[in-house]
DNA sequence: ATAAAATAGTTTATAAAATAAACCAAAAAT
DNA sequence: ATTTTTGGTTTATTTTATAAACTATTTTAT
């Protein structure tokens, strides 16, 4: 039997920890998620794109008063191809 | 809490079924992985040798009969990493 | 009131990684 | 005897990730 691939949205560190915080939280702030993940503005700003382009998050800007707010939230879509991803995954890491 | 940084090294698919492969069984040869992780002899060459750089990995290069034999085996900081990337994992998806 | 610094990002350039293509030497098959 | 296959390596290309530079507004300090 040979290993399945991994989606490759998914399969990097910064796109991965977006989606993981987005499962876990109705929505996340651009702010929120460059703290949790550690990132810089600059790469976080293109990976959600990425993940936009892809379907898997939706993002909305706004404003907080007379700041730009930028807020995230995983698809339905989004959530499916994460689940599916961490399925592959086991396969990788046993269990 | 903020996400913790997971072992490039071992975050790329082939590298990571290479482990994966190498972390139950015994050793296993150049061609024997290549079929497993589906990759081009080029591809798993290189990253066999990033492995080896790393010292998670040793290359042995011998012969059966008149053909060149490749064979690799997992060390012991190869099996420590490997295992600490798992659970820096749990982090992102969860359990 | 004005200059400096901080916030909230985006865009573009650079570095690093993955992959593919080209190549090599020997062996096996036609 | 020449074509094909096996078992790779090396080099080139593409893709990806990251960093640096920039924009616009806002807040803070002078």
């Amino acid at each position: 039997m040979t290993l399945k691939d991994l989606d490759p949205l998914l399969h990097s560190q910064l796109r991965l920890g977006v989606m993981s915080l987005l499962m876990s939280v109705e929505s996340a702030e651009f702010t929120f998620l460059k703290e949790k993940t550690n990132s810089t503005a600059g790469n976080l700003s293109v990976q959600l794109d990425k993940l936009s382009e892809a379907g898997y998050i939706t993002i909305e800007k706004t404003f907080k008063g007379k700041k730009p707010l930028t807020t995230c939230k995983i698809t339905k879509h989004g959530l499916k191809a994460f689940e599916e991803y961490v399925n592959t995954l086991k396969q990788y890491i046993g269990k």
